[in-house]
RNA sequence: GCGGGUGUGGCGGAAUGGUAGACGCGAAGGUCUCAAACACCUUUUCCGCAAGGAGUGUCGGUUCGAGUCCGACCACCCGCACCA
């Protein structure tokens, strides 16, 4: 071979590993072990370039682990359920589980060729009716330890096709097929009981070291832990069983202020309302069109209706609140009742400006407030609200400011500020917080008024999907019995083979005979749960599973015991609460249902998020003015622009997310023909740190391609070089020192982006060196094994050129001589009040006294000074020095 | 709307509170070549002939010293419980 020939190369490398039963996890006592998982796929058919981004992270961990002496588990597998192979069904008429199984065997295809060094003994795919009976299995577990329960939840009901949607089907309100708009829809659904774990879950969090502090932060803000006071109301002109409402507040410290109630459209009053009342009922009904997402929620249109019923002030029996129904209350949140202070809450404020409620306030603006007397200003210092005179109320009566300057903008006061109370409660005056609000709910306790509760943002998880492709709940509905669990030695309940999808709704739901069973209770006739499972639940314990994964348990515990937990977790950031908060449950969940030792209960030890790969995108328009969008293999690009073969401009949008619908996608499979596999795993780890997104260039890969090239060639030449030892050696050794140093701990640091800019850094010294034949393959064999993780079926064949023993992916992680590393000077940059001006070099042991001495004598520095004498001068040993005129 | 993040040359990025721009791309000039490709060498934040000055999204603060810490803001990206 006389080039660089990565398609020669690299198949040959890959049989040699697999020849050898490198990459095989086993269990050896007498090593440490290191599990390291990298986020499992969809089967989508293609991989993409973020799988090769994630997988060659992981990849380069694993392999750094393996050659330090650990061993090491680095499985794959399928999240194989879903809705595209349903919907792949409904619109090419393939089942689902034919179009599963030929994608996967496809993607495992073009995954191969990458190189990983993955123990593909160990594969399953979520869909395996071995995989999913033990999830089964697991379920019927925690029916059994009181982790499940069923009760009612709201979906996305198209009233045309009249089937159940996911959000991602639902655009802008409406069924993404029928066009329909979309109501709420109350189902009977099956819920793990995560929030009773709540609290558990959320004090964990402070234990998860290895996290990323931006995923903790967002899992605790899921959880939300708040604490409030709850109370009632008692209500004026309501129906039977209505005499009192129930409202939970986190600002009781603003009670005076406020100036009405809200409830929930899906509130029981209102519901009750509801019945009798036709314009209570259109209102709700309003409410209930658009879809469930707390997105879809919050940013609709603010929109209440005064059912006429009022509440009395728990401090002033006349004081009479109007009740609203509105759309903006959340039932899954405290009680789905408010109450709302205007003045102090920008979305009261709104509200209340709009059905013309009074605006109350409890806090005294600040005079130097910054924005609030800005001119354009919302503040208006002028305006005068009129509130009507509310009589006597003894010592917590409401006090009104001269004139109100709240208009438009309510003053939400900034935390860690104090805020004077104006219509406050005696003795917590001038605080915010915590603080104030302790003191309140003390106040409020100490009246009779309600109590302190500690309530939770998180919700119960559903699992129940009215789905074909997922795993069917073992359970069945016997008119006798109710709700049975199946039996065990009945599992798996598997998915019939011959699914119809001619028609909307669950196929499960519509098959002549699959549902129908006998009751394993009193073996009467009964009906299946045709609902399947959140595929959540089959993400939320593979990694368990692949410490055994065709064990006739769930788990098997030597297995578990040794391997579990995952020490390296990597996966793309989108996953950062749900999927990460659902596996921390269902591993405490294992432990309970003893699936899982004890140990598990925080299953990953250390989690990485990686960023995307993006591409530019290319653009043109056609003759209505609709953009037409252009693959990069069909764009020429230049400095002055792009354009089309046949020499069409192309408008060229900023890089954004590889996606089939802007066409901005490079195919791993075209780079691995032209380039090489090694090429487009170097090039992803090189350009971008690795927490956040790279842009994909095909000038990048081809730099990538010519310096692996130019590797290749140093090797070349030093496997023929002939000489003897030159003065050089030594300086090369040193380089070689730094890099292994600098390399490693850029691996270990997930700094990869920087562990290659050392690697460029050593090829540029090697090849300018002029050290002698001997050092300079010594150098390139270490750079080899550096190079590794990284690019491994280039760094074997360097190996093997210069001679190295055995396979490169075996050999010991290089370890740097601590007396290489040492630096003899170090050059000191000198600032003049803080200015850089001058620079010497000084020994590394000089003290600060001898260099001070040699600063002042500095011509450059005389020349700056220019007769001043210094007030001071700061010495960083090593570092700088500071003189300050 | 709520929660989280990001912002540094023409571009990707580097920088324990201590020389801003490592390394790479691109660009310019050169060597080699009949020529090109490849390879190699040099230069490359901006303004300026230079001396020097300016400079890390904006405004303000802390500090001998701020890209880094604090406050306010702007822009963009991600998540929001049935996409995976």
């Amino acid at each position: 071979m006389s080039r660089y020939d990565p398609a020669t190369l690299e198949p040959k490398w890959q049989s040699a590993w697999e020849g050898a039963g490198v990459f095989a996890a086993r269990a050896d006592p007498s090593k440490p072990k290191y599990y390291v998982l990298e986020m499992f796929p969809y089967p989508s058919g293609r991989i993409h370039m973020g799988h090769v981004r994630n997988y060659t992270m992981g990849d380069v961990v694993a392999r750094t682990k393996a050659m330090q002496g650990h061993a090491v588990l680095h499985p794959m597998g399928w999240d194989a359920f879903g809705l595209p192979a349903e919907n792949a069904a409904v619109e090419r008429g393939i089942s689902p589980r034919d179009w599963t199984y030929r994608n996967i065997a496809d993607m495992r295809a073009q995954m191969k060729p990458l190189g990983f060094s993955i123990d593909w003994s160990r594969e399953f795919a979520t869909c395996d009716p071995e995989y999913y009976g033990q999830q089964q299995a697991m379920f019927l577990d925690m029916l059994k330890a009181g982790l499940v329960t069923r009760k009612s939840a709201v979906v996305n009901w198209d009233p045309v096709d009249m089937t159940v949607l996911a959000n991602e089907q639902v655009i802008d309100g409406k069924g993404w097929r029928s066009g329909a708009p979309v109501e709420r829809r109350e189902l009977t659904q099956w819920f793990f009981r995560i929030s009773d774990m709540a609290g558990e879950l959320l004090d964990a969090i402070d234990g998860l070291k290895g996290w990323p502090d931006k995923v903790r932060l967002m899992q605790q803000n899921w959880i939300g832990r708040s604490r409030g006071l709850q109370f009632a109301f008692g209500t004026v002109g309501a129906p039977d069983g209505f005499d009192r409402l129930e409202v939970y507040t986190t600002r009781p410290d603003t009670l005076l202020g406020a100036s009405f109630a809200a409830i929930s459209p899906d509130h029981p009053l209102a519901k009750q309302l509801e019945r009798h009342d036709p314009a209570v009922a259109a209102f709700v009904a309003e409410c209930r069109r658009g879809g469930t997402s707390e997105e879809a929620i919050e940013t609709a249109e603010k929109r209440g209706y005064d059912t006429g019923i009022r509440v009395r002030h728990p401090f002033d029996e006349a004081w009479e609140l109007p009740v609203y129904i509105a759309n903006f209350v959340l039932m899954d949140y405290g009680t789905g009742a408010i109450f709302g202070v205007p003045a102090h809450d920008q979305r009261d404020l709104d509200f209340a400006r709009k059905y013309g409620l009074p605006v109350i306030q409890v806090f005294r603006i600040p005079e130097a407030s910054h924005d609030h007397d800005r001119p354009d200003s919302d503040f208006a210092t002028s305006s005068w609200i009129e509130i009507e005179d509310r009589g006597q109320w003894g010592e917590d009566r409401p006090t009104y400011e001269l004139y109100q300057r709240i208009v438009n903008v309510a003053f939400v006061p900034p935390k860690n500020e104090e805020v004077e109370y104006i219509n406050g409660f005696a003795g917590i005056d001038f605080q915010t917080g915590e603080a104030a609000i302790d003191a309140a709910i003390e106040a409020c306790e100490a009246r009779g008024v309600g109590r302190g509760v500690t309530k939770f943002r998180l919700r119960d998880w559903g699992l129940s999907r009215q789905r074909f492709w997922g795993c069917p709940i073992p359970v069945v509905h016997c008119a006798a019995c109710g709700v049975v669990p199946e039996r065990r030695e009945n599992l798996p309940v598997r998915l019939p083979d011959d699914p119809s999808f001619e028609r909307p709704g669950n196929p499960l739901d519509h098959h002549p005979t699959w549902a129908t069973t006998t009751c394993p209770a009193c073996n009467g006739p009964a009906r299946r749960e045709t609902d399947t499972m959140d595929t959540f639940v089959d993400s939320s314990w593979y990694f368990a599973r692949f410490t055994a994964p065709h064990a006739a348990t769930p788990t098997d515990p030597a297995e578990a015991a040794y391997w579990m937990n995952v020490d390296q977790y990597i996966g793309g950031v989108e996953h950062a609460i749900l999927h990460l908060l659902y596996s921390r449950f269902f591993a405490r969940a294992m432990v309970a249902t003893g699936h899982l030792p004890a140990t598990a209960k925080e299953p990953f030890d250390a989690l990485f998020t990686q960023g995307m790969v993006t591409h530019e995108i290319y653009q043109t328009r056609d003759a209505a003015g609709r953009p037409v969008y252009h693959l990069p293999e069909e764009v020429t690009r230049s400095d002055a622009g792009a354009s089309l073969q046949d020499g069409t401009a192309v408008e060229v949008i900023p890089s954004a997310k590889m996606s089939k619908s802007k066409k901005n996608v490079v195919d791993p499979m075209a780079i691995i023909s032209q380039f090489g596999a090694d090429c487009a795993r170097w090039f992803v780890m090189s350009d971008s740190p690795p927490e956040r997104d790279v842009e994909w260039t095909a000038s990048g890969a081809e730099a990538a391609f010519k310096h692996l090239s130019r590797v290749w060639r140093l090797a070349d030449e030093a496997s023929r070089a002939e000489g003897p030892a030159m003065p050089d050696d030594a300086a090369l050794a040193r380089a070689v020192a730094r890099a292994v140093a600098d390399v490693t701990t850029g691996i270990e640091g997930f700094a990869f982006n920087k562990a290659i800019a050392k690697l460029y850094e050593l090829s540029n010294a090697i090849a300018r060196s002029d050290a002698g034949p001997d050092a300079r393959r010594a150098a390139l064999r270490i750079m080899a094994q550096l190079m590794s993780p990284m690019v491994p079926h280039l760094a074997e064949e360097v190996w093997a050129m210069l001679g190295g023993a055995g396979l490169v992916a075996q050999s010991p992680w290089p370890v740097a001589d601590p007396s290489l590393l040492v630096e003899d000077s170090v050059v000191l940059p000198i600032q003049i009040n803080g200015k850089r001006r001058a620079e010497i070099s000084v020994p590394m042991a000089m003290g600060a006294a001898e260099i001070e001495a040699r600063v002042l004598a500095d011509e450059t520095v005389q020349r700056f000074l220019d007769g001043q004498v210094p007030k001071k001068l700061i010495v960083v040993p090593g570092r700088i020095v500071n003189v300050v005129v």
